[in-house]
DNA sequence: ATATACAATTATGCATGCATTTATAGACTT
DNA sequence: AAGTCTATAAATGCATGCATAATTGTATAT
């Protein structure tokens, strides 16, 4: 098999990378075994720092890591994906309350950018790179909101997130749609709407799960 | 089927653990660096799984990676400390909320017995072991509000938050007021009693950041 | 044919060693 | 004396090897 060249940092962090892309891309799928000699030997490294990059996506839940055996991509199941939902709405309501108290003009014209780059990789089909770009813009409402703690929990709960989008197999349309709920997000953070963002984020974030 | 594994045998775990407490216990101070080889002597194992451990201590905040160089002890400012409280007390709330929906009389009977746990070693004067105590009394309700997902952050985050308690250093007496709170609460919790809970924790936890 | 026991294979967990990078100390220059 | 440059020392990052636990496959018994 090819191997990949890897040329940035310390191999672990990298290595991290690129199995969270392999497995969020949807290349390496939910239940699939990743022993460490077969990537290691992918990635044309030991397994050293290769353990060490699976140690972490274990502790961030995008592989099953079970002790003296195997380690496995994780599969989300159903009740899984609403609390993981049931979290992250909270989470993000206190990031958009803070966005709406502290962020300035500028960081809205950021997520007026991503918004619409989002919208187009949706409407083009682009799966992967929509779903990157809706990570990267509800993140970039965490990452102006003045909590740098809360940014760093929602950076570390969003690899799951998108674990969900992808196991889901929404239709192009319905994505659409809900590519579209951002524009009015960010119409209500605009006028520092709070109660109607807070509205629009409970219908874009829980809806599927239409119960409590 | 989701198994559950209690045994902590790889020496990674054990020896995150381990550190984790001499950090948490003060023996560990903020700034104080901690190199590989003297900390894997210390413990008579190799730098392999320490390494390991320190990975994982320095992805929870509890110590400070500077690549191809050292690590040392986090030392956490008042903004950050801000910050903490600030996102523990709104996951606090969720969980609380998801308690009083959920939880069952047994539940609260856990509670009541580590409460009261928590008071007398406070009263007692034993800083770590009210800690510890407090630390458990609070993801206690989480751990069975029905979402496990939560539990698991709120968890993660403890590390942190402990930490943000012992360099406080708060006199006991003030101690022994916050820790009564708790006696508050459960009631809160027992009358199902949501807007009350949130006050609680609200006072409880922002108790030094009262500004917003 | 199913189940069980056992051997063989595989993969993990850990230790050790080496190379590279960073930190440290001392000498030299200004 | 202060700052800089150099040489030494120390610590990290990674690779490799080995022992052990776990999985797979096979043979035997029921």
């Amino acid at each position: 098999m090819a191997e990949i060249q890897l040329n940035k940092q310390n191999l672990s962090d990298q290595v991290y990378d690129h199995i969270k892309r392999l497995i969020l891309s949807g290349e390496l799928k939910g239940g699939k075994k990743v022993p460490e000699e077969k990537l290691s030997q992918l990635f044309g490294i030991s397994r050293t720092p290769l353990r060490e990059a699976l140690k972490r996506l274990s502790d961030y839940g995008l592989i099953y890591l079970k002790p003296r055996s195997y380690a496995e991509v994780t599969i989300i199941d159903g009740d899984e994906a609403k609390q993981i939902a049931q979290v992250r709405l909270h989470m993000e309501i206190l990031a958009t309350k803070l966005f709406i108290a502290n962020a300035g003009k500028n960081d809205l014209i950021a997520l007026q950018n991503i918004m619409e780059s989002c919208l187009q990789l949706t409407q083009e089909g682009d799966i992967a790179g929509s779903f990157e770009a809706d990570s990267r813009l509800h993140l970039e409402i965490a990452k102006h909101c003045g909590n740098g703690v809360l940014y760093e929990m929602m950076e570390k709960l969003d690899a799951r997130i998108q674990l969900c989008r992808l196991n889901q197999h929404l239709p192009t349309k319905k994505l659409v749609e809900y590519t579209k709920q951002h524009q009015v997000l960010l119409a209500a953070l605009k006028d520092k709407n709070i109660k109607k963002a807070e509205n629009i984020l409970h219908d874009h974030i829980l809806h599927d799960f239409h119960e409590n």
